[in-house]
DNA sequence: CATTGTGAAGCGTTTCACAGCC
DNA sequence: GGCTGTGAAACGCTTCACAATG
């Protein structure tokens, strides 16, 4: 029997959204449906049906023509390909205002993400419990990171200290970084981080505030030159 | 005759640069730069010098070839297609771990979104003061969002309850929305809504984990997996 | 016969490469 | 000479449309 094409590469955008059909279908499996077509699988997450079945496809073939998905093998499915099937410890640097709200906020542990430890660089810190979890010196980052087996960091510092903090995570072994201050981080390319900027969501919705604003400014079809026309 | 189209339409993928771009440029210019090549640019932001020329290149010609970009200019047209001209109000629904995290993070008000409230549904938490804005009850979003004149939203509570703060906002005249709450809203479609999810972003790290991870287990021709080849 | 799985077309984004200009 | 601005090529993602099939 040949085992699988282990290798699948799957696109990012598929990648992206395979956490939201798998929330999805956790919540159909609670509420005991166990066959989705991809139509009502694509109502629920807000996409296109085509795009549900082409993203499931990459995984495999594992609905059944005139009938749907069973939800109980594509949860077990999308987990075993977003490396869900055991808990990925993480690392939170930083103890202010956001290292905190993340430690308190349970999601992250009953997620599959428990938190191996909080660490921070002030003394006045360490020592207090976030979350049932001791705030620890910075310094024993990597002794935390060896023993808990942690791969994935998080980066939830002020901004001037972010870069030092993701070299401290690199440093003491962790490959992915979560990264929610508002700084490009300078890391190794084997080093995947994905960033979380409120700033810039914020940004982006004001640009389309801004936009429907200067809609309602011009009359009908015209171009309205409400602000300065600039020529190209 | 008013001769340019105003209403020129980003690509969204330049829409989400800009703000990074405009990070760095106010930035360059705390540090007394003045003049700056997308060359440059680009390795402060992390991308490759061609996509910041075509990005800026969708807002005018505002650079000067043989010599750069003038970054005070450019910081002004950005803020300026940004609609980051005047401040935009924001109200946070939800006054749990993350709406309190949410208001006491200076970093809104500083950068043009200035928390003009915070509501909940408990009666326990109303009048309570965070980041030193009190705590209103939620039947008060009308009357917020109407007297502060706020368009934009944040949907800061549990799962269960996203679905009904984001209608109350809709209601209430807000037309865009940030959800952080891990569920997919359903809103009028003129209704802009961004979305923050940490389970999501952690599940497409735990995916890339993996990855390395079955890519260690397989012998593979080449990848010789030292660790970290920093590199900036 | 409802629904999946998928080639192929369509579309938006990135990158290249170089003409245009300072 | 150096750097911008931009057509055009390359790429990746989305959507269509329909053959395959339980």
């Amino acid at each position: 029997m040949p085992p699988e094409r282990n290798r699948r590469r799957i696109p990012d955008a598929t990648v992206s959204r395979l956490p939201v059909y798998l929330r999805i279908l956790g919540e159909q499996a609670d509420e005991g449906v166990d066959s989705i077509s991809s139509e009502r699988l694509a109502e629920l997450a807000g996409v296109n049906a085509a795009k549900v079945r082409k993203d499931l496809s990459y995984l495999g073939s594992y609905g059944t023509r005139g009938v749907g998905y069973e939800v109980g093998y594509l949860v077990y499915q999308i987990r075993r390909e977003l490396g869900l099937t055991h808990d990925w410890p993480v690392v939170i640097v930083g103890a202010g205002n956001l290292g905190q709200a993340l430690a308190g906020y349970g999601g992250f542990g009953e997620r599959g993400f428990p938190v191996a430890g909080v660490v921070d660089v002030d003394p006045a810190k360490v020592g207090t419990v976030l979350g049932g979890v001791r705030v620890r010196h910075i310094d024993e980052l990597p002794q935390i990171v060896q023993t808990k087996r942690v791969n994935i960091g998080v980066v939830a510092t002020p901004p001037h200290a972010a870069q030092d903090a993701a070299e401290r995570l690199v440093a003491a072994g962790v490959t992915s970084i979560l990264n929610f201050a508002p700084v490009v981080l300078a890391v190794p390319r084997a080093i995947e981080v994905r960033k979380v900027d409120l700033a810039v969501e914020l940004q982006i919705l004001s640009y389309h505030e801004q936009r429907k604003a200067s809609l309602h400014a011009v009359p009908g079809a015209g171009a309205g030159a409400v602000s300065r026309p600039a020529s190209a």
